[in-house]
DNA sequence: TTCATTGCAAAGCCTTTGCATAAGT
DNA sequence: ACTTATGCAAAGGCTTTGCAATGAA
């Protein structure tokens, strides 16, 4: 009910304790990383991260938002996205479900999908081969509707 | 039945004919490359293709496996395959049927795998969008068997 | 003869690392 | 105080590109 405790998962006490559980030190810098990428809703790479936090901290370097996401990834609160387009992407992964993307190659536009079915099914091949299966990654690629009309603007 | 008259399929007459198509020239390097390419049995870097060729070709240059593993790719007798772990790799494409790749994060041994149930979902997931489909990356990461009892030895 | 290819080395590109300084704990 | 973090710049690692020389067609 109280509006000035921090809700249960808060992402900066997640980050907090994870850094303080590992004797690292919590910063301003990482802080406002943080902050910012809380505030991104799709796959941004570490150089559009880069430019949303100079424009509130213009003295941030490059290397600490690079730092930064790989802590974030680490805590669980970012995800590792590699659309294979060479550029590593990150996205918000904190009380949200796995999913996997449909990506348009025409104008880049990125789908969330989950299929109960095949997440099944990869378990079950994954076990025919007696593996046990720790992730995976799923892209499908083809052309969104708009772009099945008028391909590549 | 005869020895003589090149097979249907021989990657090297299919090589030619994309080359000729598109008015470029074939070198010995060219067919040199493609001979050991299709001596490889499962994904291998530019680097190890290098390595390979170089042992019966000491002159030849890196750049130029780059650029024919490209021209391959473009032929479609070769493939790109990206595991994630930062390099390309190839495998031959040619005459195979399409396949999804079921990689041990022990000791990098790398199944190849087909689900039908999984492709046909890929395409109605994608349909459910509207998006067509063009091709699909799946890579199912896991531990294998041995891996599983002893892990990273 | 003409234009693509080659091999070498240099450049690109994204990401990581070294280091002196700054700053959490 | 003791260590970790930061920002800068340099270094890495893989891939691509520029260029003069070479070689297909």
């Amino acid at each position: 009910m109280s509006q000035s405790s921090p809700p249960k998962g808060d992402p900066q006490v997640i980050f907090a304790d994870y850094i303080a559980e590992r004797g690292l030190k919590m910063t301003p810098q990482r802080r406002h990383i943080l902050e910012v990428f809380m505030r991104q809703d799709g796959h941004v790479t570490s150089e559009e991260l880069y430019a949303k936090v100079k424009d509130s901290c213009k003295t941030i370097g490059q290397a600490t938002v690079y730092r930064t996401l790989k802590l974030l990834c680490g805590s669980g609160l970012a995800k590792e996205a590699d659309f294979g387009d060479g550029l590593l992407r990150y996205e918000r992964q904190q009380g949200r479900d796995h999913h996997d993307h449909l990506i348009c190659e025409g104008c880049g536009r990125n789908v969330e999908i989950l299929d109960p079915t095949i997440e099944k099914h990869q378990e079950a091949v994954a076990r025919s081969h007696g593996f046990t299966l720790t992730h995976h990654k799923l892209y499908l690629y083809g052309l969104c509707p708009r772009c099945q009309v008028k391909p590549r603007p």
